[in-house]
DNA sequence: CGGCTTTGACCCGCGC
DNA sequence: GCGCGGGTCAAAGCCG
């Protein structure tokens, strides 16, 4: 190993150290209102939240069917019913696992799909993103449009145009990701972590994978359910890219279709074009 | 008035 | 070296 991936490892795991550690402080400004489970709007168990999450997911997953997301490299994505919670989860985590492996060969941190709209059904994932850009693409009569996430500790981006082949159909293509849609599959027990039989051994180092935990450090978005605990033992057993894949799964799933009742929350979605909404009203927990 | 979008300019990488 | 195209920046405008 170069001396310069070298440093790159002991960088990655000092900054690796300090966000565990924040994690683990019940008094860290970033994680405390996750840690009050005496909040009516914050379930003590994790189950809870996932039970949360998955119906709010459900609701979505009414819109266009998986077949409509024709590519999602290398996990495309998968429906999550309610009442099948720990199915979802381990699922989910079978597939994060997936593309974990898969990214570390890789090193990929570009996800693209395809998307069916229907009807004037907005193609909206709910979480918060700035436009930071548009450009004209050359043969293409439908600009490109560029969006970051708004938050500071987040570097997820992603890029959204119309087909020009199929104008109903959205290519969004995703880039980083974000943790905080990974917590509710987060069990809060680490011992199922700890027994799993085929546990895998704690990953090195590399670029991508150092990218994506500063994607997962993320967290602004979903507080309420955060149980630092469980991440960390699960960042321990099965290494960040879980974390992050999950998080781009539930980018994924949600991010097709809002309920078409909802009323657009932007000029730009009024006039039948994507858009990402200044705010992000699709889940039961607010990201503040 | 603050936050967000728009949009032209700028930067950079790549192919010729 | 030059042109082109993709990605980003930032000032101005818009809107609630």
């Amino acid at each position: 190993m170069a001396m310069e991936e070298l440093e790159e490892l002991k960088n990655s795991w000092t900054y690796q150290d300090e966000l565990i550690k924040e994690l683990l402080d019940n008094e860290s400004p970033f994680f405390l209102a996750s840690l009050d489970s005496n909040s009516t709007n914050c379930p003590s168990s994790t189950d809870n939240s996932l039970v949360t999450k998955s119906i709010n997911i459900s609701t979505v997953s009414s819109g266009p069917n998986m077949d409509d997301i024709e590519s999602g490299l290398p996990v495309t994505s998968y429906g999550i019913q309610s009442h099948d919670v720990s199915h979802a989860r381990s699922f989910g985590l079978e597939r994060g696992l997936n593309l974990m492996m898969s990214k570390q060969e890789t090193h990929e941190t570009k996800y693209t799909l395809r998307i069916k709209t229907c009807g004037n059904a907005m193609a909206d994932d709910g979480y918060k993103w700035r436009k930071y850009g548009q450009k004209s693409i050359k043969n293409s009569p439908y600009p490109r449009s560029y969006y970051k996430c708004t938050n500071p500790r987040c570097g997820a981006k992603k890029q959204v145009e119309r087909s020009s082949d199929e104008p109903d159909t959205f290519v969004i293509t995703y880039e980083g990701l974000h943790l905080h849609f990974a917590y509710p599959f987060l069990t809060l027990d680490p011992t199922q972590f700890l027994e799993q039989p085929n546990k895998k051994p704690k990953l090195t180092n590399s670029k991508a994978q150092n990218e994506e935990f500063e994607n997962a450090s993320e967290i602004d978005e979903s507080p309420k359910y955060v149980n630092p605990s469980p991440v960390v033992v699960f960042e321990q057993e099965l290494g960040f890219g879980v974390m992050g894949s999950q998080g781009l799964l539930e980018d994924m799933v949600p991010l097709m279709v809002r309920n078409p009742s909802m009323k657009p929350t932007s000029s730009y979605s009024s006039s039948c074009s994507y858009s990402s909404p200044p705010t992000s009203p699709s889940f039961s927990w607010s990201n503040n």
